[in-house]
RNA sequence: GCCGGGGUGGCGGAAUUGGCAGACGCUACGGACUUAAAAUCCGUUGGAGGUGUCCCCUCCGUGCGGGUUCGAGUCCCGCCCUCGGCACCA
């Protein structure tokens, strides 16, 4: 044996870094078959880490790939760079958020070219640059001008770490999702984007997402939350207001013996004013403000005890006109429907709970009955219709036929849902409605990293937009002073009314960063426009996303503001299709094992010493997996793993690891295992390149038996490596490759003297081409070992014959009910012929079969025989 | 509670959608090479058992219990566990 060098990476990696750039320039009215390909772009939080790349390699693969196909592939990035860390690195630092920003946006383009990644940084994106947001600016205005954008008080959620308000979607568990602080609720007048308008399309056009992950949808399907209805207004006895409900039940309405208000209802108010005796005034007023209070501190937790209030107050049920008593109820939310509610106790686990705590009236109107129960009935007898005669305890939240409901007793559920709401709608009580869980998004962020909201405020005049033709509004140029934002600096907001020409205080909010995310993807296309946001024309052409790939914690922010603002677009005549991403692919975490002290909490896995002590104090520390990040100190450098191994390797090793929709470990001892096969392919190749100058033309009529079985094999392995990348199986893509190099090494080794030079040939070049994706530094470098002059990422991906599939010889599987028993090699044409492998296969069962009673041969053509026998 | 993933060797994971379970890789063990180690190469690696001519055989085995089928990791019914999302949504 020939003793083995490893290949020298690091030379190679050197000499094709910065040769690929021309390649992947695009130029977008070029026509031809375009591919969109696209990664979320990332904030520029710092030094990326091995798991970061994940995403980046997938996506570099896939476009190389695509390329190779005879796409026009666009790849293009670019940096989410406003946002809070930048803020907080600052006031630690006392520098300025452009500073840090900027400088982890180099390291960041440093460790893309390190991977070998290649994007066409000519369009590369940075949000806080002011010809970027100038057109979040702009944005802006024309959704002010539509009524998409209204600055409202409300309720919002108010966290007290990062000092400024977030949205729905940003409070997690009752916590800031970046900080982690208890949200509060504060009543703020803020601006808002009124996405609530394309609720019901945001639903509906989830069903055109065919291939978005169902995960994905149905996250944003629930989130959307749509029910249908009916809006009752119940009478309010002793005035002529009503009391309007919304429920989904409306066929319950005879068994409503209670209504209840959320604390924040406006008739709470007014029933405080009109109450005439002052001890239960204040009885009252001290219920709604523990139950407010409690909204605050326990959002989020699991169950909390119900509790209620009787205001004194009757309602009059319109369908009925009998009196119910009004309570204001802890568990009733101002936010979702009227406010209000129609208490069902025998219909409705939380209305049975609090009518059974304050002993009110438990009124059953539903019976479960159905034609099943009856089919049981007749064919089972007694015991049974017993049981399915009792009726179902209480509270009972299905349907069935109505009872104790006057005239529409005896209809289902169904039935009593649409005559009751006629019945109501007719006379003026009531109508159908659907309601969403969907709020508006809250857009303002009392910060100064982020886009200035274009509005100036006047005393005269009110609100004014700033004109189109003075935006940007640009972040003011001074030091950077601490977390008050905008509002602490004069020199911006001291201005004049555009209007008037008096004097004037420009708003001081910024935008949620979303907003920059919301239509990055439109930019890339035309990134240089001046004069509008981007050339509507091109990107009408290239849009949608063909590929969308990033995490799936962006599965409902993200991806719901991006297909809103495309709609709100469309709707304004800019675009011209209705969802920004075709197909979205999102990707798993990398974990690592992580190291805790019980008192010093994380340690570097380096520092651990004999086994699993803490190197302070001895003491045994907790060993867990976990996803990578800087706070757990687990983070695997990607410079560290391309210093030993190369960045070949590492690419190699992320796409093999495991399938890239999971969650998974990066261990040592994969990463040597990716780097030994990259050992192998360099030394099968070089091995055999400079015998094969005279390997001549490909003969398949010349083949042997030996070389048609490579032969097979490599087109097995061209077809199932194209059919993977498309259906983003990149591991199991890797492994036929992997299969490939095993089948080409055992050829060449097992008679040197006797192998097809030609055959060799044509199989390395092919390994190398399909391998080139994956690991371009070494492919690049083989294929001009190989003897090629021109870039291997300049070449087409290579087709498979389906006639090279077929073997000469098939093994078919003899199966004795239902167990291999034996097999059976027969020539190709013999597979297909059911009578041929039949008696093939009985003849050479014979023995085995002596004294059977064979009842039934099954016969599947190309695969298997299987002979049942009795006895 | 509701919705959606997922449960396969010592480990990560394959399995053409009903047709040879464990591809590929890792780990571990044995051997070759070496003064030695590393690296590399060869072999073994789901479990149990067997008088087993070297291409050996038998039984068991994909979370649990049933079912359909000639045949089930895959389909059906009923459970358990686990991860993620939502959660007093009327």
């Amino acid at each position: 044996m020939p003793r083995i060098a490893q290949y020298n990476f690091k030379k190679i990696e050197k000499r094709w870094k910065d040769f690929w750039d021309r390649f992947f320039k695009v130029d977008t009215h070029t026509p031809g078959k375009k591919f969109y390909y696209l990664n979320m772009f990332p904030y520029p939080s710092g030094v990326l880490h091995v798991g970061h790349g994940r995403n980046y390699i997938i996506g570099d693969a896939f476009a190389r790939y695509k390329k190779m196909q005879g796409f026009t592939v666009l790849n293009p990035m670019g940096f989410d760079a406003f946002g809070l860390p930048a803020e907080n690195a600052a006031i630690e630092n006392k520098t300025h958020p452009r500073d840090w920003t900027i400088a982890n946006i180099e390291g960041m383009k440093r460790q893309f070219r390190e991977w070998g990644i290649v994007y066409d940084w000519d369009r590369e994106i940075r949000t806080c640059e002011p010809d970027y947001y100038k057109w979040n600016q702009w944005f802006f205005l024309q959704f002010y001008k539509r009524g998409l954008a209204y600055r409202a008080a409300a309720v919002a959620n108010w966290c007290p770490g990062c000092q400024t308000v977030l949205a729905n979607e940003q409070v997690i568990d009752g916590r800031c999702e970046r900080c982690d602080s208890p949200v509060e609720k504060r009543k703020l007048t803020q601006w808002f984007f009124k996405i609530t308008q394309y609720a019901e399309q945001l639903l509906r056009d989830l069903e055109k997402l065919e291939h978005w992950p169902e995960r994905v949808k149905k996250m944003q399907y629930n989130w959307i939350g749509r029910s249908e209805g009916v809006e009752i207004d119940f009478g309010l006895e002793g005035s002529s207001q009503r009391l309007k409900v919304f429920t989904t039940r409306p066929d319950t309405i005879f068994g409503v013996t209670f209504m209840a208000l959320a604390p924040e209802h406006p008739l709470v108010e007014e029933f405080l004013a009109q109450a005439s005796d002052p001890a239960f005034r204040a009885q009252m007023e001290a219920f709604v403000q523990r139950a407010l209070q409690q909204g605050e501190i326990t959002r989020g937790a699991v169950s909390v005890e119900k509790e209620g209030f009787f205001t004194g107050r009757y309602a009059i049920n319109p369908i009925n006109n009998e009196r119910v008593p009004i309570y204001i109820a802890n568990y009733v939310l101002m936010e979702y429907g009227t406010g209000a509610i129609m208490g069902v106790p025998a219909h409705d686990a939380r209305d049975f709970e609090f009518a059974t705590k304050y002993g009110l009236q438990i009124r059953r109107v539903v019976e479960s009955s159905n034609a099943l129960d009856e089919g049981r009935w007749e064919s089972e007898g007694g015991a049974t219709r017993e049981a399915s005669q009792s009726p179902p305890p209480l509270p009972y939240e299905g349907s069935g036929r109505l009872i104790n409901s006057g005239e529409f007793t005896g209809l289902t559920s169904a039935e009593a849902f649409r005559k009751i709401g006629e019945f109501l709608e007719s006379r003026g009580q009531g109508r159908f409605a659907v309601k969403y869980k969907l709020r508006d998004w809250l857009i303002s962020r009392q910060r100064y990293w982020g886009t200035p909201i274009p509005m100036i405020h006047c005393e005269r005049c009110g609100i004014v937009p700033v004109p189109e033709s003075e935006l940007p509004v640009k972040l003011p140029d001074v030091p950077f002073i601490g977390k008050s934002g905008l509002a602490e600096i004069p020199e911006f907001y001291q201005t004049t009314c555009p209007h008037c020409q008096g004097p004037a205080r420009r708003d001081t909010d910024t935008m949620d960063t979303f907003v920059d995310s919301s239509w990055y993807f439109l930019r890339f296309i035309s990134p240089h426009e001046r004069e509008r946001p981007f050339d509507p024309e091109a990107v009408n052409r290239w849009l949608p996303v063909d590929q969308y790939v990033g995490g799936v914690e962006h599965a409902i922010l993200h991806l719901l503001y991006a297909r809103f603002f495309t709609k709100a677009l469309r709707d304004m005549g800019l675009v011209n299709f209705d969802e920004p991403f075709a197909r979205l692919f999102t990707q798993g975490m990398i974990e690592h094992l992580a190291y805790r002290c019980p008192q010093h909490n994380w340690i570097h896995p380096s520092e651990v010493r004999e086994g699993t002590k803490c190197p302070h104090c001895g003491q045994e520390l907790k060993v867990d997996l976990h996803k990578m990040s800087k706070s757990k100190r687990n983070t695997i450098s990607p410079h560290d793993v391309i210093a030993h191994y190369g960045a070949d390797t590492e690419r190699l090793y992320t796409l093999f690891m495991g399938p890239p929709e999971r969650d998974i470990e990066w261990t040592e001892e994969g990463v040597r295992g990716s780097f030994r096969f990259l050992n192998r392919v360099w030394n099968l190749v070089l091995s055999q390149a400079r015998k094969l100058t005279d390997a001549g033309e490909l003969n398949t009529a010349q083949f042997t038996e030996r070389d048609r079985k490579v032969w097979q094999k490599l087109h097995q392995t061209i077809k199932s490596v194209t059919e993977d990348i498309e259906s983003f199986h990149l591991n199991t893509a890797v492994s036929a490759i992997m299969e490939l190099t095993n089948e080409l090494t055992d050829y060449v080794t097992e008679q040197p003297k006797k192998i097809n030079k030609a055959l060799v040939k044509r199989s390395l070049e092919d390994l190398v081409l399909i391998l080139s994706p994956f690991t371009p530094f070494i492919c690049e470098e083989l294929w001009r070992r190989l003897g090629h002059e021109d870039a291997i990422v300049d070449q087409r991906w290579p087709t498979y014959d389906p006639q090279a599939l077929h073997a000469s010889e098939r093994e078919i599987v003899i199966q004795i009910n239902g167990k291999v028993r034996d097999r059976l090699t027969v020539p190709g044409s013999v597979s297909e012929d059911r009578a041929e492998l039949q008696r093939r296969a009985l003849a050479q069962m014979q023995p085995r079969l002596a004294g059977k009673q064979i009842q039934k041969v099954i016969v599947v053509p190309g695969r298997l025989v299987n002979i049942v026998v009795g006895g």
